[in-house]
This record gives C-alpha cells, structure tokens and sequence, in this order.
DNA sequence: AAATTAATTTAACACTGTTCATATATTTAA
DNA sequence: TTAAATATATGAACAGTGTTAAATTAATTT
C-alpha cells in the first residue's frame, strides 16, 4: 500500500499536465481527456491513480502552492518592519494569481475534493505572515480582505492590470 | 423588437424555475434540461428566449439581488449610528447567503454572461452601504473582508454555521 | 517459455450545452 | 370560416463531459 516512487512518478506526470493545461488555456480545458493527452496517457489511467478530476485537482493545488511560495519567499528580506514584508509579500501573492486568473479560481470554482489540505488563507497565513502575526485580528482582516479583492478582480476576465492591483492593495495596508 | 409581455413572462418561467433549483439542489443542478422540465417547457425552448445559459444565469443573479435587497431593507431601522446600522445589514447579508450558499457561488464560480449588471460589491454598496460611506476607504475594506469571508465560508460544503459566522463578523466590524 | 499479476486502453453509459430542421400553435388574409 | 403566413415549441443530433468496467497489453514471477 505504501505509494512506491513509480506510482508517484505517474501522479506527477498528471498533475503536471493538469497544471500546465490550467495555466495555459484555464480550468475549463482541464479535462481528463485533455490532461490525459497532455501527459501521454489514456484518459482512463487517470483513475488508477486518483480517485476522481477532483482529487487530481487538489494535487495540483497543492503544487500550486509550493510553486507560489517559492515566487513569494525571500522577496521582502529587504524590507525592516514586519508590516513592510507582509505588505510585499502579499502584493506578490496577488500578482501570482493575476498573472494566472485560473489558479486562484482552482481553490474556489471547482470541488478541490472536499475539503483536502490546507486551504488559500492558511498558506497566506504561514506565507505572507509572520510570527505572532499571522494569528491577530488585523491580519485576518487584512487576509480576507486580499482574497475578497481577489474574487472581485480575476472574476469574468475583468482584466485588471497590475497597477490597478497595486493601486487596491495599497489601499488595504496594514496601518 | 420591444420585449413583449409574453416574452417577459416566458422569460420569468425560467428564470424562477433556474432560481428555485439553484436554492434547493445547488448550482451543478441547474442544467438546460432541468431548468425547462421545471417550467414545463422543452430544453430547447430556453433558447429562443436566452443566448445560453450564462445568460439566463445572470438573470437569476439579477432576480436574487432583488430578494436579497428585500431580506435586507429595514432590517437596521432601530440602529442609531450609521455603522450600527451597516453592520446589521452586512450581518443579514452574510445570513442570506449562508442559508442559501449556491446563490453565493452563481455570482463568482459560473460566467453569469460575461460581466453584465452590476456585481455583487455594487449591490453590497448601494444596499449595505449609507450616504457618504459607500465611497469610503473602510466601507471598501469592509466591503471586502465580508466577501472573502463568505468566499472561505461558503466554500466546499464547510457547512459554517449562524453561529461562527455571526462571530466572525463581529470581528470585521468598522471601529 | 508459461502462467500470473499488474497496468493501460477503450468502449460504453449517462450526462452536459447548443443548434436546427421539423412540428405545432397562433395570427393574418381572403 | 377557411387558407396562407407567421411565430413558437419541440426533440433529434452533435460534440463534448466524468466515470466505470471489460478487454487488451505489458511486466513479473514461476
């Protein structure tokens, strides 16, 4: 039962694919037959290795995740005041999504399998927060806040340029 | 081409039979073919008097608003202050979309016929909001705090009760 | 090399949105 | 009232969807 290396291989081989196609042509393309196409397999092997499209949803947003950590980490070390790096660190945050509409949708739109790892407000509380923090009053204001902006700006393809972002996020600052 | 009567009210057959199966069996449910079993007409009927679903979507968006404003009006007359009125608004706002979570989600998970009619933060404005304070920079903090907070509320079926939701609104309340 | 197990494929099912030729009402003209 | 013209409603058909399960192929073990 324990996931050996190969079948974690051909996880990933889908989750990359589903991934990439969500990137690039948004969820509505991300079929079990197109991901399938995509990673070189028939769309029936999807189910060997995932219970069902949900559950290789929540995978790639758990990639998802990893990746826009990444895009944020280490981009506030030069800022001094811990208000300072939350405030970057959040304006990178939304410029990942803007920059692909259709990931944020992915936690959202569709049914990430019920309820399956942590959701977007935890990661932007361990990722864009900080010690001590990340658990106050005025951060989960400012956490729900970011998101609501968010559901408002990447929804119907409105669009918005990044200075429009930076221009609301700025407005929603941490005083 | 002016809109009849009769077209109007074959228009509204379907609308409120999309209406009352969003409420009931949630958004996945409201499929042509139901809709117009439900109106006692024929899929095909649908679209002699709608581009395509979207666009009968946005109708119902449209109808909901109206209820929505209902549920809402006069519920904070005995509130002295402007806030106190707002955050009762806000709170029956938040209420009616909790007890029903799909209409939530028609506004933002399917493309309600690309951003036509005003959205929901224009009918949060003009319903919660008062003279002077709409355009405010708190009333829009507000404004999207209580939207991000229904997003992870109303998300994947976390059953959120009156209750928790109550409480976390307390704690967006403008100071 | 043969038998057994594992993995992949694909046909099939029940859906979906949408279009369009056909059938049915309704209205107008004779 | 009947006949022609118009408007409306229908449902078959198409291309797509997620998912299952039987059949096929590949890999492994005997």
């Amino acid at each position: 039962m324990a996931p050996s290396i190969k079948e974690e291989r051909m996880k990933d081989f889908f989750i990359q694919a589903a991934e990439e196609i969500i990137r690039g042509e948004g969820l509505q393309a991300a079929s079990a037959r197109n991901i399938a196409e995509r990673a070189g397999y028939s769309y029936g092997t999807i189910y060997n290795y995932f219970k069902d499209l949900p559950d290789l949803y929540a995978h790639v947003a758990h990639s998802i995740l990893k990746d826009c950590g990444n895009f944020i980490k280490d981009q506030a070390d030069e800022k001094e005041t811990p208000e300072e790096r939350i405030y970057e660190r959040a304006k990178w945050f939304a410029l990942y999504f803007i920059q692909y509409p259709a990931l944020f949708g992915l936690f959202f739109e569709r049914a990430v399998s019920s309820a399956s790892g942590p959701g977007l407000d935890d990661f932007f509380r361990d990722t864009v927060g900080e010690e001590g923090i990340g658990e106050s009053l005025p951060f989960r204001r400012y956490t729900l806040a970011v998101h609501g902006l968010l559901l408002f700006a990447l929804n119907r393809g409105k669009n918005i340029s990044y200075g429009d972002m930076l221009h609301d996020l700025a407005l929603l600052r941490l005083t």
